[in-house]
DNA sequence: ACTAGCCACTTTTTT
DNA sequence: AGTGGCTAGT
């Protein structure tokens, strides 16, 4: 009878923790209970990859092994078995469960903080933590959740003096690293056009991916290069060292360096981290991949999540062997396949299929969906970037006459660079956008300087940044001075802040002496401010301590934008001081700092386009995904003509933009293209090529189809000759143009220059011919397709600004209705300062913008 | 020591 | 094309 009663119980248990996922499918269901030893998930894009990496950790958590196990924790009684057997039939559980029958639910329950899951971002880490705070309550905000390079700062944070770095080691980023590359150069005369430094540092990088000490590099050169790499390599990380400083690179080589040579610290962190979850495993390096093989090698709970096809960041010292091999390096693991794609339509699937499907060396796998098929995706074939920029804006207008919003639409494209146009052409129709990437805040000089000044108070060894600032604003401690003041330090092995406190002594520094005590003086200040106040007060003093407040209020040009940027940056230590609260600390901000990435901050809920690169786009998703610039030479890079291997990459890339869309997406080239400061003329990518032409509807700039009418007697523009491999596009330009005539609706329209003397146009405007088809562009979409462009330029140009007054009603594509509140002629265009009904004053360019006049 | 002007280089992607 | 670093001149 009492066994009857527990087999009940256990089989009652099951259904119950089956019940906690009931959102999963079958295969993410198997991923999310499956909890011990090695564990690969092959997931595809949109497969639910995080809901299962949630659904599996709270079922450690909450269940431990009990789904799998026979134990049961407490005495099974007849009360017991029917509460839970109420639980599982209701879905709700009975008043009495919590104390009687919860605690018999798990077996070998996880502590939160014996988990320990790798995120790509900060940003995913993030919102893994608060996903599965929502399902665990506190217990998820004791999960361990970071990227590996946070992860590694706060294993060396405790432990770096074994390596002979101070606890409060300075972080460098690219920037920092050219500078002391560049003293390397110097010190052993290399010349920069034999060996770049961009390419001794990536080469460098790849080593400490690899796990290559410089004594391993020297040891075996196998050329003179490398021989010199080696040297260079060697010097380098002792300049680092000296200066109490690691790369990024350096955060995992030297966290596998410390693990590996001191078995207590490993031992500690492998009692520590019990179960450890790695997504995105397709883009670890060498390094990472034995991090976590030495941290999992205690309990072996390792499962890790990735995509072969979407690994991208090769270049970066990504090694896709790491997810291929695993069931080789974790002997015994498991894999599971998500195949079902919840993200995308059928069109859209297919289309990342046919692509993808032309690489080699793949695990393979086919996503499927049970979504529709979709629209078709569309390819547009623009003038130039400008044209594609336009359609981009146009076509976002429409979706949002659809009831679409823009936070909805993601731009997406493969260089920061190519964000320009689209730029441009925004901020002058008054489009709100945001762009992830490129230059960072952080970047900023102002930033950097103040940052600068922090980090000698954080760390005084850090030599770098002591020079940044010491001159600045300038102190009369020149370049000489410096020179000297390093010579001395380096034959002292010591730091030069306490070269500068000793001044006097030097023969060598008489001259600045003065200056430079000075100097230590203010630093001395600043030490003692940071001892003082709170952390944002100290900043805010620092400003003035060191006059550097006052340098920029004397700059009339840039210095109010840079005091504002400055600003910003004492309102994220503020805010960081708030977080942390008496955790915080100056090292602490300064590392947060160093790893944030902008993608971390981008924010999904504020309703703006966002542009980005396909890299940055990793992870997420979005209703209405445009790529743009899909051309031969821009994507595929032409980086990668000489190599097979760096194509995939590129093919890869192409998969994960591409995935990215969940309704509609559209892909464009440019039949020209301004790239490098040169004009170029592309052939369209070799992925739109390899798309099913059934999955697509092809569509050409209206400029372009006048262009072809023109040269319709000549066939030159479309000849064989000039697109080799562009047939397709050929045939539809023709189709499209013969309908056109055929119909007799149109006539070829006259150029721009006819209307308008092409050296007076030019003149005025460089890009006239394009903007101005531009703006006749709008203007017809506004008058719902009735009306075709016909006009001059010019003079559509001037009646457009002309035709708003003041008092006038207008529509806007973006912002819907307002008023006009004051129209101001400026070169060539009109700014029109309107007040909307829904979003208050905004001022746009009258030739940009999508506005009409609205007839009261 | 500082400034102005010139040249060269950039851009593939980023923690 | 734009920026940043470098040189030469003050």
């Amino acid at each position: 009878m009492a066994q009857e009663m527990i087999q009940e119980f256990l089989q009652l248990r099951k259904a119950y923790i089956d019940q906690t996922l009931t959102r999963l499918n079958p295969m993410q269901r198997k991923a999310a209970l499956t909890t011990q030893g090695p564990l690969l998930i092959l997931a595809g894009a949109g497969s639910g990859k995080t809901t299962v990496l949630i659904q599996r950790i709270a079922n450690l958590v909450l269940f431990g092994q009990a789904y799998t196990s026979d134990k049961i924790y407490g005495t099974v009684t007849q009360q017991a078995v029917d509460l839970l057997r109420q639980a599982v039939q209701t879905g709700k559980e009975p008043a009495g469960f919590e104390e009687i029958v919860a605690p018999m639910l798990s077996v070998g329950a996880v502590r939160p903080w014996n988990v320990l899951a790798i995120t790509f971002t900060n940003k995913a880490a993030g919102e893994l933590k608060s996903r599965l705070e929502s399902r665990l309550g506190q217990a998820g905000q004791d999960v361990n959740a970071s990227t590996f390079h946070s992860a590694c700062v706060r294993i060396l944070r405790r432990d770096a003096e074994r390596l002979g770095f101070p606890k409060s080691f300075t972080i460098y980023d690219t920037d920092d690293q050219k500078r002391v590359m560049k003293d390397v150069y110097k010190e052993l005369m290399v010349d920069d056009k034999f060996l770049p430094p961009r390419s001794a540092m990536s080469q460098i990088g790849r080593m400490k991916d690899q796990l290559i000490s410089p004594k391993d590099a020297m040891a075996s050169p196998a050329d003179t290069k490398e021989g010199l790499i080696a040297k260079i390599y060697d010097l380098y990380s002792r300049k680092l060292k000296a200066a109490g400083a690691m790369d990024f690179d350096d955060l995992i080589y030297h966290t596998v360096c410390l693990l590996q040579d001191n078995p207590d610290v490993l031992e500690y962190y492998q009692q520590k981290f019990r179960y450890i979850l790695v997504d995105e495993y397709q883009d670890t390096s060498i390094a990472q991949f034995h991090l976590v093989r030495m941290l999992a090698s205690g309990h072996n709970n390792i499962c890790v999540v990735g995509d072969d096809d979407q690994s991208i960041y090769r270049f970066r010292g990504a090694t896709i062997e790491n997810i291929l091999n695993f069931e080789q390096h974790f002997p015994g693991a498991q894999v599971i396949r998500l195949e079902q794609n919840y993200r995308s339509t059928s069109h859209i699937l297919d289309a990342a299929n046919c692509v993808i499907k032309n690489n080699s060396g793949r695990k393979g796998k086919t996503l499927w969906t049970e979504n529709g098929q979709g629209e078709k995706i569309q390819h547009y074939v623009a003038e130039n970037e400008q044209d594609e920029a336009y359609h981009v804006a146009m076509t976002i207008g429409a979706n949002l006459k659809q009831g679409a919003h823009l936070k909805d639409h993601a731009i997406l494209y493969r260089m920061n660079a190519q964000s320009g146009p689209v730029e441009t052409y925004f901020a002058r129709a008054g489009i709100p956008y945001k762009i992830v990437g490129g230059q960072r805040f952080y970047d900023r000089k102002e930033i950097k300087d103040v940052l600068a000044y922090m980090a000698i108070v954080a760390n005084p060894r850090d030599d770098l940044r002591l020079r940044r600032i010491i001159n600045e604003p300038g102190r009369k401690i020149g370049g000489t001075t410096l020179d000297r003041m390093a010579e001395i330090a380096g034959g002292l092995g010591i730091s030069m802040l306490e070269v500068c406190r000793h001044a006097a002594d030097y023969p060598a520094l008489a001259r600045g002496a003065k200056a430079i005590s000075g100097f230590v003086e203010i630093y001395d200040q600043l030490c003692r401010a940071h001892d003082t106040m709170p952390l944002d007060t100290f900043v805010t003093e620092l400003l003035d301590i060191t006059g550097y407040k006052a340098m920029l209020n004397a700059d009339k040009e840039k210095g109010q934008d840079r005091l504002e940027n400055i600003g910003q940056l004492i309102s994220s230590v503020r805010t960081y001081a708030d977080q942390k609260g008496p955790e915080a600390s100056l090292a602490g901000f300064l590392e947060e700092v160093a790893l944030i990435s902008d993608i971390d901050s981008y924010d999904e809920e504020s309703d703006v386009v966002v542009l980005m690169t396909m890299h940055a786009a990793k992870g997420l998703e979005f209703d209405y995904v445009f790529i743009l610039g899909m051309e031969e030479g821009v994507f595929p890079s032409d980086m990668c003509r000489f190599s097979d291997e760096e194509l995939e990459e590129e093919r890869r890339l192409c998969y994960v933009g591409i995935t990215r869309a969940k309704k509609r997406l559209y892909l464009s080239s440019s039949q020209s293209r301004m790239i490098f400061g040169r004009t170029q003329r592309n052939r369209p990518s070799r992925f739109l090529d390899e798309i099913d032409p059934g999955l697509m509807d092809e569509e050409m700039s209206p400029a372009l189809q006048r262009q072809a009418s023109r040269s319709w007697g000549s066939n030159r523009l479309f000849s064989d000759d000039s697109y080799p491999t562009n047939s397709r596009a050929g045939r539809s330009t023709l189709g499209s143009y013969g309908q056109g005539f055929g119909g007799g609706a149109s006539r070829p329209q006259p150029t721009s220059g006819r209307t308008r003397p092409a050296a007076q146009q030019s003149a005025a405007r460089p890009a006239g011919g394009a903007q101005a088809g531009r703006t006749m562009g709008f203007g017809g979409g506004f008058a719902a397709g009735s009306q075709r462009p016909a006009a001059a330029p010019a003079q559509a140009a001037a009646s457009k600004g002309a035709a708003f007054q003041p008092g006038d009603t207008v529509d806007h594509k973006v912002f819907g209705r307002g008023k006009v509140l004051k129209v101001t002629p400026v070169a060539g265009d009109t700014i029109v300062e309107i007040q909307f009904d829904k979003v208050g004053v905004k001022k746009t360019m009258a030739n940009y913008a999508p506005i009409q006049k609205v007839e009261e």
